[in-house]
DNA sequence: CTCCTTAGGTTGATGCGTCAACCAAGCCAG
DNA sequence: CTGGCTTGGTTGACGCATCAACCTAAGGAG
């Protein structure tokens, strides 16, 4: 059929390669993760960020300020989360409760915590070594960046009827 | 709270960096796909593969050798995607249906291709220059390549009880 | 031929992510 | 005080991805 040229070989390549990797960096880990421990990558993310906060608790817009989730979807996840006993909804002084990690939900972070460190450097710390690595930490800093610059001059936050 | 020394700085900021530009990068593609031609990646994954084929028909696990999807997923999606009119199934010879693109779905991935290079290009491709983005592709394959033997002596494709 | 396995594919259940709608304060203008 | 806007959060519907179970035909061994 007929072979857009969108991108160039070496794009091309590139791109496929990069997405390729991606993916079977994320399926590998994510899987291991569920099959070794019952969690998943959500789980996860959540699970370290309220560990690592100072007494094990945040708001849920604190949450998702960290994980730029959207508002929605951290409401469902945490809603599940607290059903499986890994948090709990608390009240607090202000309006809105506070999320509180479980000693269940901290037993299970600490549990899979190392197992997953390992995987992360084992496909990603080891192969790429220690310059590649800070050089793609860097790249992917710029690529963040660029985007977000892109997306303040798109679509300025929901602002442009309001004179 | 216990602040786990799970990976150290260096390699915490740049796997985190890493992640987050993956999440930002793909999240902004797939809703510019989404709103302005009502496409998932799914869909254009599916369709660039199609339409890059020699008649625009591939059977449905040439498609997940392509593309690394499970074979439900595959089913599924495609089925989805024959609802929507994008592909079609046709019987051939063999006693497998062939999976075959409509007009509709070329006039679809015609209409998309040149919007999504364009934002791979400007959002990968032109921040990383030529230089990085050749050496990134090849620090991709290098993980695909050790996850791949990874997996090789880790779970021999489903042959270990048949005596 | 019969039994068994394998390959290609479908199906149903379930959990997740997104979207749009909604709700309940708090805030500020008039 | 009233009306409108914003913020933080919940809900329901829907489409998607995964898993396990299943179906069918083809290939091989006995």
């Amino acid at each position: 059929m007929g072979k857009g040229p969108w991108l160039d070989d070496d794009e091309q390549a590139a791109w496929r390669s990069y997405l390729l990797m991606n993916k079977t960096l994320a399926t590998h880990l994510e899987r291991h993760l569920q099959r070794e421990f019952g969690m998943s990558n959500s789980d996860f993310e959540i699970l370290v960020n309220l560990s690592e906060s100072e007494h094990g608790r945040m708001r849920a817009f604190e949450l998702g300020r960290a994980t730029q989730w959207e508002k929605s979807r951290m409401s469902h996840h945490l809603s599940r989360m607290e059903k499986r006993g890994l948090i709990r909804k608390e009240a607090c002084e202000s309006r809105y409760p506070e999320i509180v990690i479980t000693e269940k939900g901290l037993a299970a972070i600490r549990a899979c915590a190392p197992a997953h460190a390992a995987r992360v450097r084992e496909f990603f710390v080891d192969v790429l070594g220690t310059d590649r690595m800070i050089a793609l930490g860097q790249a992917s800093d710029e690529i963040v960046d660029t985007i977000g610059k892109h997306c303040e001059s798109d679509c300025p936050p929901e602002v442009s009827g309001l004179g």
